[in-house]
DNA sequence: TAGACATTTAGATAATTATCTAACAGTTTA
DNA sequence: TAAACTGTTAGATAATTATCTAAATGTCTA
């Protein structure tokens, strides 16, 4: 859970995964929406994918990146854990 | 949502989070289940307060936290915004 | 009101992380 | 197969963050 955190603990990670909410993107395109090197992107693209935030596949010259919802089910039921209970 | 990522992102403040599931503490007792000094941890709880993901009341010489279940649930609604859509 | 106790604040240091430039690696096409 | 394109890896530097010790603050009780 730690990991998953981390990775989401930074304002670019989480506009990365934004953009990726819509479609699936090349690392270029993603580069394109940020005000950063490619190289800077690539390492915020990998601590995504080790977190298994995001998962990629290459196409040609291209490497398309998405998102890969089951550790968003984790986050899901880590967080149901801690709603209130109701007394009984 | 940032910031409340990154308040997430250390194994300290988790196990806190855990903690305070159970029951509200005392800084001291908090304190108490970590190899670490008090003022770290009240370091780790302002934290997590400025988050908004515990608070605390004064009660004589102590200080009691509790979770806030308030940010939780904007986490909620943050992550089942990136479950898979179904086709239509 | 002095002393003891619980906790926080301040300031310094060490560890981690984000970012950059330069160089490397895979893929396509002329 | 060389040149062009897309993307990553390596290594250095700067910024952020975690942690510590020392000192301060707030509350209770003798």
């Amino acid at each position: 859970m730690n990991k998953t955190f981390k990775a989401l603990s930074d304002n670019t990670r989480l506009k990365i995964l934004e953009l990726l909410k819509d479609n699936d993107m090349t690392a270029g395109e993603i580069a394109g929406h940020f005000d950063m090197t490619k190289p800077s992107i690539s390492h915020h693209l990998n601590l995504l994918k080790e977190a298994e935030l995001i998962f990629s596949r290459r196409k040609g010259q291209h490497i398309f990146y998405s998102l890969n919802s089951t550790v968003f089910q984790d986050l899901f039921k880590w967080i149901v854990s801690f709603q209130k209970k109701e007394d009984h």
